[in-house]
This record gives C-alpha cells, sequence and structure tokens, in this order.
DNA sequence: GTGAAAGCGCTAACAC
DNA sequence: GTGTTAGCGCTTTCAC
C-alpha cells in the first residue's frame, strides 16, 4: 500500500505549479509543451487525480444515485443496468439503494445521499411529494424513472374528474400537469389498454387487476380500459413481497372464481399469479387467461410463455441517466418510451 | 435550494469551537452540558455533517463498492440485495458496477473506485489476478463473493496433480491454498457433487456441464464427481450473455444427441437449456435430465418445475458485506455458505 | 473539557 | 500562459 501521488507531487515533478496541472488535467488553457512535460510526468507517476478533493472543491459528489424498490425484480435489474451502462460511458460513480418500497428506507437513502452531497438522483419513488420535498429542496436533479410518487388527494381528485370528462370527449387527452421533475415513464396507459382490449376481443368479461406498489397510473388505466362501472372486487394490491403477492393472488383466485382473466402490474405479481393459479388447479389459459407487465427472460419459460406487456426496462434507465447528467433546457422533460403487447401463450378465449 | 449549515455555523450558533462540535457528534468527550446544547443547537440548525470534509480529511470514503457481472441475472440481483441491507443498516453509500464479465470494464471499475477513494470493494470477480493487482496494491480491503479470479496455470496445474492425489487417497483434502483475500463462496463441490449423484443414481451416464464465465470450481467439482475419463465433449462454455448461453446450449444438444442429462452452471445457463431444449422437440424430463445452479423463484414456474441447486444469494452478499466492514483477525476469512439440492420436476430416469 | 490551527487534494480567482 | 493563494468542511493534534 503505496500512497498515491498528489497534484503537488507531479506539479514539483514536472516544475510547474499547481494551478498548471490542474488545467491540463482538466483541459484548460496551456501551451503544447507544458501540456505534453506534465501529462508525461503525470504518467511517470502513475498520478491519478482524487476525487476527494475536487468534490469538497466543488460542495458536490460526482456520479449519481439510483433507488430501486427491489434489485431481485428482474425488471429493476434491467433498468439499473441501464442507468449503469450510461454511468459507465462517463466514468461517473452510481451509489445504488433498495428501497424495499417503504418510504421510510427511501427517505433514509435520500437522507444518505444528502450527506454524501450526491446531488443527481434517479428513481423510482416509493413514497409520496412529502418524502421528497428534501431532495428537491436540497436542490438535488432528481428523475423519477418507471412511476411518480404518490400526490396529493386533491390532485387525484381533479384527476377522476379529467378522466371521467376524457371518457366523455367534453376535453381531447390529458390536461397537461406541470411535471416538477424530468422523468422517464412507459406508456402505462396505451399498454394496459392494448391488454384489456385484447381479452375483451377474445371473450373476456370478468377481468382482474392484480397490483403492486406504484401501480396507480396502471390501475387507472385499467379502470379507463375497462369502462364503468368497474367490478372493485377484481382490482386488487399486493405489497411489494413476493409473498404479498402470492396472497393476494390466490385470494382474488379464491373469492372471484368466476372471473377469467387477469392483469398482473408487474411480474413479481405475475409470477404469484401463475404460482397461485397452479396451486388451485386452475389451468392457465384455459381456465383463467393471464397477462404480465414486464417481458422477462423467464416469460418465455412458462408453459404457456407469457403473453406480456413488453418495456423497455434497460432503455428506461440509460435515458434516466442522460437526463440526470445533463438536465435539458428550461423545463423539465418527461420521456414516455413505447409499450409493446407480446402475445405468447398465456391467454386464450372465454370458456 | 437553500445552502446546508457547516459545522462552522454550528460552532458560532453554540458559542464554542469547531473541534467541540465535531467531538460532540462523533462521540468524543464533552461536558454533559455543552453536549446537549451543541446537540440541541445542531438539530434546530438542521445540520447535516458533509460527508465531503469528512472523506477528504480522512483520505478515504466511506462505504464500499460493489462489482456484479449483470444484474438482470437473477442470482447477482440476490447478492446485491444482501449487500444493500448491510450497508443500509450501517448508513453506508454502496458505489455498485457492472462488470458484464468483461475483464477490461471491470479493471476500469477498479479504476473508477480507486479514483474515489473507495478502499472496501466486494466484488464478483472476472478478471485473473492482474486485473485486481492494482486494488490490493493500493490497499483496498477486498472482498470476493461468488467466484475467485482464474489463478495462474502453474498454481491450476497444481490442483490437478492434488485432485488426482485427493482421487487416490493419497491426500486427505484440500491442500490448504492461503487465499491472499477473504471470500464468500457457495459450496460449489458439494452442490455440484449431489447433483451429479442424483442423476447417476436415476441412471444417467452421459451428463453434460454447461458453464459460463467463472464456474471454473463448478467444473472441476463436475469432472471430481464424474469421475475420470471425462467425455470433453459433453463440458461446453458459454461467454456471460444470453445469446452465448443459448447457442452453448443449443449446439450441446445438437452434437451430442446421447447426452441424456446436463447440469448447467448458473440460472442463465439454465434458462438457456430449457429454451434450447424445447426448440429442438427435446422433451424435460423426458428426453433430457436438467439440474441447475441457483434457485431463482421462476426456476418453480417452469414446467416441469426444474431441479435447483441453491445456493443463499443474498446471505452471501451479507456475509461479504459485512467481511468487509471489519476485516476479521490476522488473516483472511474464507466463508464457504452451504448449497441445497432442491429436487423439483426437471429430472427423471434415463430412458 | 475546550479552542485554535493545521491541513487533507483539489479548483478557481487573481495577479503577473 | 502560468504561478500563487485562498479556501471547500471536516478531524485531529496540541496547547491551555
Amino acid at each position: 500500500m503505496e500512497k498515491r501521488a498528489t497534484i503537488k507531487d507531479v506539479a514539483e515533478a514536472a516544475g510547474v505549479g499547481v494551478a498548471t496541472v490542474s488545467r491540463v488535467l482538466s483541459g484548460g488553457s496551456a501551451s503544447p509543451r507544458t501540456r505534453e512535460h506534465v501529462l508525461a510526468v503525470a504518467a511517470q507517476l502513475d498520478y491519478r487525480p482524487s476525487a476527494l478533493g475536487r468534490n469538497l472543491r466543488q460542495r458536490r459528489t460526482g456520479g449519481m444515485g439510483l433507488l430501486v424498490p427491489d434489485l431481485t425484480d428482474t425488471f429493476y435489474g434491467q433498468l439499473a443496468e441501464g442507468v449503469l451502462a450510461c454511468a459507465r460511458s462517463t466514468g461517473e460513480p452510481v451509489v445504488v439503494g433498495s428501497t424495499g418500497d417503504d418510504p421510510e428506507q427511501e427517505s433514509e437513502l435520500i437522507g444518505m445521499l444528502l450527506e454524501q452531497s450526491v446531488d443527481r438522483l434517479i428513481a423510482v419513488p416509493t413514497g409520496d411529494a412529502e418524502t421528497w420535498a428534501p431532495a428537491v429542496r436540497a436542490g438535488m436533479t432528481v428523475v423519477f424513472a418507471d412511476r411518480l410518487p404518490a400526490r396529493p388527494a386533491e390532485e387525484e381528485q381533479q384527476d377522476a374528474v379529467d378522466d371521467l370528462m376524457r371518457l366523455d370527449g367534453l376535453i381531447p387527452a390529458a390536461r397537461p400537469r406541470p411535471p416538477e421533475v424530468p422523468s422517464v415513464l412507459a406508456d402505462d396507459r396505451a399498454g394496459i389498454r392494448t391488454a384489456v382490449r385484447y381479452l375483451r376481443g377474445l371473450g373476456h368479461r370478468r377481468i382482474a387487476f392484480l397490483g403492486g406498489p406504484g401501480h396507480d397510473r396502471r390501475v387507472a388505466a385499467f379502470r379507463e380500459a375497462v369502462g364503468a362501472p368497474v367490478d372493485e372486487e377484481l382490482v386488487v394490491f399486493a405489497t411489494g413481497s413476493r409473498d404479498s403477492a402470492y396472497a393476494a393472488a390466490s385470494g382474488l383466485f379464491q373469492s372471484r372464481p368466476d372471473l377469467t382473466a387477469v392483469v398482473a402490474g408487474g411480474n413479481v405479481l405475475g409470477e404469484a399469479a401463475v404460482l397461485a393459479a397452479r396451486e388451485l388447479d386452475l389451468r392457465v389459459p384455459r381456465d383463467v387467461s393471464l397477462v404480465m407487465y414486464d417481458d422477462v427472460p423467464w416469460a418465455e419459460l412458462c408453459s404457456p410463455p407469457l403473453t406480456v406487456i413488453a418495456q423497455p426496462g434497460r432503455d428506461m434507465g440509460y435515458r434516466a441517466a442522460e437526463l440526470v447528467l445533463r438536465p435539458g433546457g428550461r423545463r423539465p422533460r418527461t420521456v414516455v418510451l413505447p409499450t409493446e403487447l407480446i402475445i405468447r401463450g398465456s391467454c386464450g378465449p372465454r370458456r
């Protein structure tokens, strides 16, 4: 463990001032002659600038933070890979935290990042606006991915009103809601709509939705696609854990044996649905059709292979990282990536 | 974006010196009276010590680095969750990098961590000893997880000799090889041995091994368990990618239609084997039996459900993090965690 | 028990 | 173009 050369060492060895070394290394102005000389000396001394000094001086850590609910969920694994790929190309460090879909843990992790002066953060948010206030107040550049924080009740109500009006054709499209924070989302509305239409086309009428944390936009889209009145018993929620997902799926199948199709809001929920169906001797797709959000490698391994709503997890991560690295123009940008219904074998005609 | 209070602000507001504030906050000696006062003032100012100053002063970043091959591989997702869980309990940041099983990328990521002065690192290594020399030389505390770096050829030869002697009962057990670096591994030898014995018990004689990067210990165990002479055509390797895994599996099935069982060295390879078998109209387990390393949630969803060698990914990560946080006594510790053969439905008697 | 002061390695004013 | 210098926020001697 030999101690590293500092900028001062390089300056002395090269017979120049530290500022010159700093300039040369960060591409500032310097005569070609000195530049070359300094570079040579630095290389010879195996000098690597320390991020420590730079960070303190600039009062900010380079790189970015990344907060996801659970890295054993393949979709978040894909998302994380996208972020890491982008960060790798710029040599930036990424501090990763797993929230377990718990706002409290999320809050603590935000605090940790603040303490580290990480001022760029990509997050799949779990808490609401209040949870995120400290980060925003501290001036962090935040980009949300995959979903948005839950919003206050009054806003939700306004949305509901909007949705109704939209149904009635009173307003053409979603009212623009000024996003405080840029985000990268999948086109949940289109994805869910396509899936529900597909199921209806197969004759299904009692379609259930199996949701998890952060799936509010997906449920909303589901309600809209199914059309009022929605059978509320067919919309059930689980918390983030696999156990909870299984319990929710199993409970749903048992309480409503009359349902003929289910849309799982995420791959963990889809997994649970397959498991629960098998346990209850329900055949897919003979007894129940299944569409799962997220295309994951194992969807094809199931039997029958699962029909899925694919969303580009890796791309979402990559785009989010790009966005957080150079915060686009004046107002925050929201990127919506397309989804695709991939029809495999888990849906059949209503019996 | 209000700027944060510094230790100096607290000191002034409390009418004490900065040293006192520092002491109080890091549990040093101070009179109960001052302690309480300082704490109150700090709380009132919403003071959060900046890691930047501390890091520079101590010439090291807190927290740790984590290098894995691929976060979309569920096993590494589990491992990462374990590491993050441990780090969360201590409030430490974790800088994560994904190597893609590429020594060059690994090398660059090590460089990045060095530049950040991250001096604790947990890694699923991809490169060899040479790749890891810089980290060790710089005095990093490294803990390897899941596997060890490839070692120089002469050592491998010595191992081969040892293995032969062991087979002949000339020496009782593995010769102790002084590990330079502590590590957390699964008991690959026992896992593979159990699986092979199980397959042999079912009557299988032509058993193949489908390996990936870093599976050398597993192959070695496979060779040992199968016993000489090993049919070399039945031992094939893929690189880290899913495509390569599929190609290897497919090639294996086609070139050796006489094989009756295959052991996949990891879950990505198992996935590929299932896919390739299906494509070639091979029925599992009727035509070919399959055992996969790694228990992942979707193993149960396959049909038939996959028989697996389970290793505790999350625990491995957690233990590795513990190890890297307090580097145990004098000599480096190696922790070996047990594996378990979980028999489901992908193995049947030889036809 | 407490305060003053010296840096940790770097960047950015500012002077030359 | 280049050198000098003043910190960034913190911990840690060293006096008192």
